[in-house]
DNA sequence: ATCATTTATTAATCTAGGTTAAGCGCGAAA
DNA sequence: TTTCGCGCTTAACCTAGATTAATAAATGAT
């Protein structure tokens, strides 16, 4: 294991790699995404510090994932997913969190998510555009801005 | 670790539970699912024979999720999610499966969900029926009735 | 075989969210 | 200080899929 520092902006693993590595977020924070087939950008994570960030992949399949730094980040990087993980709570941890996304994929408004997201990670919505958390959610960002002023009212 | 028999429709586990156990399916088909606060039932996994099903949930909070039979079945239960996985591979592949799902509800339209579950599951779409199929890709069976009939022209 | 229940299809209507486009505010660079 | 680019909002219009409802087909129970 190594420690590496990333800037504001750096990618650290593209969609199509064939191989990949996962990653201890140590500092600040990181995202991972994938562009669709209709060249749309979807986050699929937000990594602050204390998180893991991986592509999840099924042996000798590509990454679909990209990953880079939303702020000046530091990771501790794992050669491969499974050496990261001594106690497997963590990794069932992460599987909660994904079962619990498929649920608010499949069962809430845009204005639902949005506002379990607020729970959630109050503090990533004061770090990064408003046009990313809609790209979280599913949803476009013109979208998110027009829920949120119907819910002022 | 113990075996048991399933009878079609018997249900092993339900929301809000507040223990839950892992089961291997040995035989048949079983399947999760959650009802949301509209009362809307959502098929989160089906579970053929090798599968695993269990609630994937953090410490201390209620299960989300129903499992039960779809056909006569028979599992393997483990006392906890924890001591069923001595390889660190199997939760990888579920990590897997759940981020490709994700991707698919946030990038895909209804027919592509479709013939994405058609590919992957052939076997499931001969044995559940249709309605289910539509419940687990986030759709009503109305709505997949259509795009199937608008893709056979 | 008959009846009841569940499943699938089709069609009409409705709505959440997407698309396109314009205008605005603000911070970074010159 | 201006200007450029970016993010946010608003509005008009459009579309995928939801809802409701009616009918038909398949399945299961007696």
């Amino acid at each position: 294991m190594k420690i590496i520092d990333i800037t504001k902006g750096e990618m650290i693993q593209r969609s199509g790699d064939l191989t990949s590595k996962a990653y201890i977020v140590t500092q600040e924070l990181l995202r991972s995404y994938l562009v669709d087939e209709k060249g749309k950008e979807h986050i699929f994570t937000f990594a602050p510090a204390g998180w893991i960030v991986a592509d999840n992949r099924l042996p000798n399949t590509p990454c679909d994932l990209f990953i880079d730094a939303l702020e000046d980040s530091q990771v501790e990087v794992y050669t491969n997913a499974t050496d990261l993980d001594p106690q497997p709570q963590k990794l069932l941890n992460r599987l909660a969190v994904l079962q619990k996304r498929i649920i608010m994929l499949m069962s809430a408004t845009a204005i639902e998510r949005y506002e379990h997201f607020e729970e959630i990670y109050p503090d990533i919505v004061q770090r990064v555009p408003q046009k990313m958390i809609a790209s979280y959610l599913g949803i476009t960002p013109e979208a998110l801005s027009k829920v949120k002023s119907q819910r002022a009212k």
